[in-house]
RNA sequence: GCGCCUGUAGCUCAGUUGGAUAGAGCAACAGCCUUCUAAGCUGUGGGCCGCACGUUCGAUUCGUGCCAGGCGCGCCA
């Protein structure tokens, strides 16, 4: 509704000011919401930008502009909604909104529900956001789970706005890495049965690759390192992505992260469609030969040099089988594709928007989210992390430690590409610093108000034609309601859940200052207290569906 | 050396794409409960928006040059 009316503003003043401008161009018209509410619900700043067009003082230009847009207001039946225009020092014109439209505001709130802020924004365009995607080498980080904190937000809110947003896992079950694996899988093993080995320095050290050696054993009856040393190691290998990849799916399960889609880079990158699209590319004079290797001329597409896809011993760098799997993506109908990375491979953006072109895919076809690093706090001091001797805290410590909701709350409260500073003691208080807290909280107020209308018998469910409400909190309140559904637009055009986050804080913070100044039931006054238990009822509705599309819970009591 | 990011209150960070007296939380100080959850609310103090030019009605925002910090730059993944 005010999302709608910022729209309608916008076009009025377009065209009531037509007949300043006759023969030259008007200037684009922009509507804000002013940061001061003094200044009114929405501000224009054409008269400034007109001034010097038209030759006049712009408090001068802004007065005359001022009275072409009130009788343009009365043609589109808008005089009833705005109150009034003024007009301000350097010459802004300013829209107050009437107490009447503002109630409106809630009823559109109360008739929607749980609905309210969904729209078809998207036009069911299909999206895919690629996150997480760790190689299944070890549990899960602390950076995989800000990763999947924030894309399985980012998902939901886009899915809400009227995408069809896939949730994606790329699969990394093959390279190097994975050949480490088994590798130390196997030492390991090779160990419980009493053969001393030495433990290279670049193999998986944690002590659950002693876990998986003792499971594969026990399970496959193993009882000499002859037997072991019969199988394929290939066998070994399997077992491990199997074994890492069912805990990576608990855990992410566990976070309440569930993916739509596990691409397995051996099915989708395999041989024949590398050849396929190496070909393809190549056909296209996309790459050349040079010292014996061949190249993938990035550069035409802005990157810094050009990348090798294929060495020159044969064998492809990992950058070819993620050509394949991004054209699969585009293959598979997806018009645009976000990928989720670690700041390490910032370096990696060029190289791979430039083949997503070399593809034949707008550049904006794809965007990559750098996802910065957290930091995490115990008393003020940072916690040392040292991934070489595989001690790195995971996401199930954290998520044990702080509770899901706290942990997903606090890898959000950041912009994706601005370092966190994650403090575990604040996380885990339930007090009011803690803002997981400060807005449950607010949710749990609504119920056990309207908890207690119930018992009184007052409470009816009143949803139009608000009479009573006036109060600037009130006001204050149902306004802050009416910004849910740009907030999630917001959250689109900066690919960001960090607005949504910000915004929940400021809607407790004005549901708890109406809370504190004013009481909603009171014996005396049953109508006022019918409108307000309604107000009530919707601000909990908002702040349900944004905790919802956070992934945070929405508790009753508190 | 080249490229990217960051620099805003004591601390952690916002700033709606160039707007009005630059905001929030924490920390500090001072207040508010016989009434729906005080897990809440209110107030005060705190700023060369890294520095200097430029663009214009107007710059924290855009451009250029410095300064400081972080990261990335392999026929590794």
């Amino acid at each position: 509704m005010l999302l709608n009316l910022q729209n309608q503003i916008r076009t009025v003043i377009e065209k009531s000011l037509m007949r300043f401008f006759d023969g030259t161009a008007m200037p684009s018209v922009d509507v804000e919401v002013p940061s001061d509410k003094a200044h009114g619900e929405f501000s224009s700043n054409i008269a400034l930008k007109a001034t010097k067009l038209l030759k006049r003082p712009p408090m001068d230009v802004a007065s005359s502009f001022r009275d072409a847009i009130l009788a343009g207001l009365d043609e589109q039946g808008l005089s009833g909604t705005i109150e009034k225009i003024e007009v301000f020092k350097p010459g802004f014109i300013n829209f107050y909104i009437s107490n009447k439209a503002v109630c409106e505001i809630l009823e559109e709130t109360l008739r929607a529900k749980d609905d309210y802020g969904r729209s078809d924004f998207g036009q069911k365009k299909k999206i895919n956001i690629e996150f997480v995607s760790a190689n299944p080498t070890g549990p899960l980080s602390v950076a995989h789970a800000r990763q999947a904190a924030v894309g399985d937000a980012l998902a939901n809110i886009f899915n809400f706005i009227g995408f069809n947003a896939i949730k994606e896992y790329y699969l990394n079950d093959e390279g190097n890495q994975i050949n480490i694996l088994g590798k130390s899988v196997n030492l390991r093993a090779l160990e419980r049965l009493g053969e001393k080995q030495d433990f290279p320095e670049d193999c998986y050290q944690g002590q659950y690759i002693y876990d998986m050696a003792d499971t594969f054993l026990a399970g496959r009856k193993i009882k000499d390192a002859a037997e072991l040393n019969a199988l394929n190691p290939a066998v070994i290998r399997q077992f491990a992505v199997n074994y890492l990849m069912d805990v990576i799916k608990e855990e992410l399960k566990d976070f309440g992260v569930n993916f739509d889609v596990w691409s397995p880079q051996s099915v989708i990158a395999d041989e024949e469609n590398i050849k396929k699209t190496f070909d393809d590319l190549k056909s296209k004079g996309h790459i050349y030969e040079k010292d014996g290797a061949m190249w993938f001329n990035t550069t035409q597409y802005g990157d810094d040099k050009d990348r090798v896809v294929k060495k020159s011993d044969g064998t492809y760098t990992y950058f070819m089988p993620d050509i394949v799997y991004h054209q699969d993506k585009f293959k598979r109908g997806f018009t645009k594709v976000f990928n989720l990375l670690g700041p390490d491979h910032h370096g990696y953006i060029p190289r791979l928007t430039a083949a997503v072109q070399a593809l034949g895919q707008p550049k904006d076809a794809i965007r990559v989210l750098i996802v910065q690093l957290a930091t995490l706090f115990r008393d003020g001091q940072p916690v040392k992390m040292s991934t070489r001797f595989g001690q790195y805290v995971t996401m199930r410590e954290v998520m044990e430690e702080v509770g899901v909701d706290a942990s997903r709350f606090f890898f959000m409260m950041r912009l994706v590409d601005a370092h966190l500073d994650f403090d575990l003691e604040l996380a885990k208080k339930e007090t009011p610093e803690n803002p997981v807290y400060y807005i449950q909280y607010a949710h749990a107020r609504t119920y056990s108000i309207e908890e207690k209308a119930n018992a009184t018998g007052l409470y009816h469910a009143k949803s139009s034609n608000f009479k009573f409400l006036s109060e600037p909190e009130e006001m204050e309140l149902i306004k802050k309601i009416g910004h849910f559904p740009k907030i999630l637009l917001m959250c689109w055009n900066q690919a960001d859940v960090f607005a949504l986050v910000n915004y929940l804080q400021e809607l407790a913070a004005a549901f708890h200052r109406f809370y504190d100044r004013h009481r909603v039931i009171d014996a005396e006054k049953p109508e006022l207290s019918v409108e307000r238990l309604a107000l009530v009822h919707g601000s909990r509705i908002v702040i349900a569906n944004g905790l919802r599309l956070l992934g945070v819970s929405t508790p009753q009591k508190m």
